[in-house]
DNA sequence: CTGTTAGCGCCTTCAG
DNA sequence: CTGAAGGCGCTAACAG
């Protein structure tokens, strides 16, 4: 049983990190032959010398210093994501799919969390920066570049998810807004439902909200017969919620109402409100929510939902990366998955048809 | 409106990166000037040096490289951490915790997920050696330290999260798992469940299954007027989920039926594989699972949960860490916090209560 | 108060 | 095929 508390002590003497010096001297080669051989330069060397050095690595126990790698090399391997929240669900879900391609081209992820603030963002991609990241995937909370310092005359290329950036023209990968929010609404106004709203988080700019918002209320201009309207709401003000709902749903209206949620997290505190209203999920109230999650079909008689690719937006995020690491100057690309709208009970009607449904 | 794409043409000639030295020529200063100015001991500098260095500093947008420094002074302030599974909440909870202690002290955090894979987990731990982190926060899927390559000698400090690692002592933060387990199993014994079933995933040596097991069949054994046993599953093999606990539900038993989910994860596939075989949650079987989630109120008529404290493991492994980087040289400390019992509609076997705890 | 000097660990010419 | 020398950007003695 090794003690970890132990080995720190003796660390302090005696587990000095073995550098390539050591290996050198003990291998007696030079620093520049044990170089080769970590560079993969290895048909430059004997085999003689070749067979040394390797044995000499895994004696000591050797590993090579990226630090000073990186140093003289100017590139480390290393790409930074930042997402504006660790506890979305989506941006774990992107995160997964960048980490897979960086895997895959021999890259090391490394994740920082804004938690929605604009100056952890920013300190963030300067701390990011000093470590000489080779390149930066930016899930932003600032909407702005403005905001952002110095990312302007930032070296590394730099990929947007999900939300753009004012001023800031960059490759950008997300989802198609305006497509997915049509379905979403048209799949309501299908299902007979009139009268709907919009429920989001405080709008602030966010492009990705703000798209969603504006192609709901075209889509239900189309529609004369429905009416419909927004609802931005404060995350941690349940009340209020519960508040507008219970207004929502006793008001008249143009007929059976129904609640477009514009992401994971509003779908769950709708939900939330809903059962704490006293209402059966999804009796009298249609929902249907961007963001597929795993317990969307779970709920009540299942949430019907509008899936994102999550994972191939990170994938889609990275390869763009990959480009503009591999040289590519091109303008900026713009890549929009459409989603795929998943049919549940919560926005069935008819009984018999909900059952099955769900 | 900038363009990414067009200021990494630039890049090549202009942007390369301002150094020490730039600055220092600006200032008219030397470069130990600079030093002392980002070193914080500016005390040192007569106030024109200073301004000057100032001045010269945000006009070229200076920002230290942190590898030459940390190449430097052998310290990096980075701390890594490794998950299992990044698609685990538990997982992302815990490391929102590390992260807020991180950041309060000036710490960078570098996560990295292995995806459960023992190869990726060794690799990332040489990984963010190499890249000189001082410390890690290890949430192992390795189940032996033996199987982790130079673990044993590694430099840097490693806290266990969650599962201990065989031949390797070192500080732990995780739950009590026998505490928690006997709450678990003795609510389901008290709510009139009379024939039970451990869910889990394949144990496969991990310490947090194995306690969680033993302290159901302990608290088992002193109940002798129930039955129980482990359903170890695949957590890709829904059918099988499916068929096993089909068979538990049509079999005699001691009374009535109950689950206990190991897991988050086990606590969703059980949900779907009931909802899957038609059962209403939960009218003919009682459910308690480890981990509170966001929905888990709003499955059926409520999930009883086994809720950790898991923001707080995080700041707690996070605080051996600083210690660790502190000097202290103790042994190992083993944390261990108490489950929650949160008590809904799935373990309420009285419908009038039950509407209640909905 | 300030500058000079010598590396941190590694890679990369440039000569053997 | 191999080694010596210089420098990446920065800090830390050591002298002024």
């Amino acid at each position: 049983m090794v003690r970890q508390a132990d080995s720190a002590g003796l660390s302090a003497t005696n587990t000095k990190r073995v550098t390539i010096n050591e290996v050198a001297r003990d291998a007696r080669v030079s620093k520049t032959s044990v170089s080769r051989y970590l560079g993969g330069a290895r048909h430059l060397l004997s085999d003689e010398t070749r067979d040394q050095i390797e044995r000499s690595i895994t004696k000591l126990g050797y590993q090579p210093n990226q630090m000073a790698r990186g140093l003289k090399r100017g590139h480390t391997r290393l790409i930074g994501m930042i997402i504006a929240d660790v506890l979305n669900p989506y941006s774990i879900a992107v995160m997964h799919g960048v980490e897979a391609v960086c895997q895959q081209h021999g890259y090391t992820l490394m994740v920082c969390n804004s938690n929605n603030d604009e100056r952890a963002e920013g300190r963030y991609l300067e701390i990011l920066q000093s470590y000489s990241v080779e390149g930066v995937i930016l899930h932003a909370c600032a909407r702005s570049a403005a905001n952002l310092g110095q990312i302007v005359r930032y070296q590394a290329p730099i990929v947007l998810v999900d939300r753009r950036l004012a001023d800031f023209d960059t490759d950008l990968v997300g989802l198609d807004n305006y497509q997915s929010t049509i379905t979403a609404t048209s799949h309501l106004i299908d299902q007979g439902y009139r009268d709907l709203v919009f429920v989001t988080e405080a709008l602030q700019g966010f492009s990705t909200r703000l798209e969603r918002e504006a192609a709901f209320h075209l889509t239900l201009r189309r529609h004369p017969e429905c009416a419909g309207f927004t609802l931005a709401l404060d995350v941690n003000d349940a009340e209020k919620l519960d508040q507008e709902l219970r207004n929502f749903l006793t008001s008249d209206g143009a007929g059976p109402k129904a609640v477009l949620a514009t992401n994971g997290v509003v779908t769950l505190q709708a939900s939330q409100s809903l059962r704490r209203l006293g209402r059966q999920l999804f009796e009298d109230i249609g929902l249907v929510g961007f963001d597929e999650l795993e317990w969307s079909a779970l709920i009540g008689t299942g949430i019907t939902t509008i899936a994102q690719p999550t994972h191939d937006i990170g994938i889609a995020a990275m390869d763009c990366l990959l480009r503009r690491l591999a040289g590519d100057r091109s303008a900026p690309r713009h890549i929009a998955f459409r989603g795929q709208l998943l049919v549940r009970g919560s926005t069935t009607r008819n009984p018999s048809e909900r059952r099955r449904a769900a």
